[in-house]
DNA sequence: CGGATTTATTAAACTACCTTAAGAAATCAC
DNA sequence: GTGATTTCTTAAGGTAGTTTAATAAATCCG
C-alpha cells in the first residue's frame, strides 16, 4: 500500500520510483496514538524513527531532578525520534508523547539501514533531511545564546502559530528555556503594548 | 594526490575505494591560513564546506548591534561551514576565522553535489556526518535550555580541554552564551573551591 | 626589548528571569 | 454538569547573570 500524501512529501526532496516507494511502505508500519499517549519511553531501547503523518508529538528530556525540558515539537510530515538512541542502540534519553490524536509511520533501525544501503535515493533523502534539520538546529542555537526571553517567544509565535494554539503554554515556555510564570508575564506585557 | 590522514578519517565512516578517494581529492583544494585570517566573510556567497586538516577555526555570527556570537569551534578532522549558505546559495550569515595556523580542504557546492550524486558512498558519508552532527547539536540545545552558566562551562572544559587552552576566554564565554566578566568570576570561584 | 593593543580581572550597581505561593480559569472525567 | 485535575495568572522577594568602568595582565609587533 502506498499512502499518496506521504509519497508526495518524500518526492519533494528526492526522486523515487514506484518500486522504491513500495519498498519504503513495506518497511514502515502505520500506528495511531490518542492524545497524551506515550510513543517512546525514557530508557527504551531500539527507539524508532517516526514520521508524523497527521497530528502532533512532543519530545522532552527528564533531568535528574525529574524536571522536564521540551526539546522539540513535531507536526504533520515531520520526522522525529531520539536519533542517538536510534542510531547507536542506546536507551532513549527522551520521552515522546502525542499532544493530539496522531498517526505515524514507524521506521525501525534495521529497515532504515536497509533503505539507505540498498537505495541511493533514500540515502540521499535522509542526507538532505538531516542537512536541513542541522540548519534549523543551528538557528535555534543562535536564538538560545543571543535572544532575550521576549525575542525567543516572539520568534516562536511567529514561526509556529499552529503550535501556539495547540500546545499548553507551560510546554512552550519549557521549549524556550524559560519558566511558565515568566512567559505568562511576558504575554501580558506584550498584549498591553498593542 | 591522496592525503592518507584524511583518507583514514573518511574511511572511519564508510568504505571507500581507491577510485572514490581519487575523485574526492580531485574535487577538493588544499588551502592554508595563518592565525587570525578570515576564511569566510559575512555576506559572502557560495561559501564552501570546509574540512579542517590541522588547526582551529571559529565560526561566529554578528548581530544587528555588531555583537559577535560564537557558534562553533572546529579542530582537526572536523567539517565546518555555513551549511545554509552552502546548500541554498544564500549569503553566509557567519564569519569563519582561523584561531591558529590552519590547513583545510575546500569543497565547493558543485563538487559536493557531484560527489553525492555519483557515489552512493559519499552520499552515505555525508548522511552519517550530518546525522552525528545533529545528535551533538541536540545535546547542545539541551545544555542551553537546562544548564546554569557554571554547568555549561564545566561541561565545555571537560569535553574540550584543548580548546580551553587555545581559545581566548571571551570567545568561550560567547560560545556558552554568557559574558566574559561572568566567566572570569566563575573560574575564580571554581579555582578557590578546589 | 618596549610600547601598543588585546584580553582578563574585579567590583558595584542593575535587571532579566526564577521561586514560591495562592487564587482563577480552563479542561477533563464520569 | 459538576467535581477533580491541570493549566494559567499574579505578585512579592530572591538570585544568576549583565553592565559599566577601571585596573591589571598578557600578547603582539616593529
Amino acid at each position: 500500500m502506498i499512502l499518496e500524501d506521504i509519497a508526495d512529501n518524500l518526492r519533494q526532496y528526492v526522486n523515487l520510483s514506484k518500486e522504491e516507494l513500495r519498498v519504503f511502505f513495506d518497511l514502515v508500519t502505520v500506528k495511531r496514538f490518542k492524545k497524551n499517549e506515550i510513543l517512546v519511553h525514557k530508557g527504551q531501547e531500539n527507539s524508532p524513527f517516526i514520521f508524523i503523518r497527521k497530528g502532533c508529538l512532543m519530545t522532552f528530556f527528564t533531568d535528574e531532578k525529574e524536571f522536564k525540558h521540551v526539546i522539540q515539537f513535531g507536526l504533520d510530515k515531520w520526522w522525529t525520534g531520539d536519533l542517538n538512541s536510534f542510531m547507536n542502540g542506546e536507551p532513549s534519553i527522551y520521552t515522546i508523547k502525542a499532544m493530539a490524536d496522531t498517526e505515524v509511520l514507524i521506521l525501525e533501525k534495521k529497515s532504515f539501514e536497509q533503505l539507505c544501503q540498498d537505495h541511493h535515493a533514500f540515502e540521499r533523502y535522509f542526507r538532505v533531511l538531516f542537512q536541513n534539520s542541522l540548519v534549523s538546529h543551528q538557528k535555534r542555537i543562535i536564538r538560545n545564546i543571543s535572544f532575550s526571553a521576549e525575542e525567543k517567544y516572539l520568534t516562536f509565535a511567529k514561526n509556529h502559530p499552529k503550535l501556539e494554539l495547540l500546545i499548553p503554554q507551560k510546554y512552550i515556555a519549557s521549549y524556550l528555556g524559560i519558566t511558565p510564570e515568566f512567559l505568562s508575564m511576558l504575554r501580558r506585557k506584550l498584549a498591553k503594548r498593542k
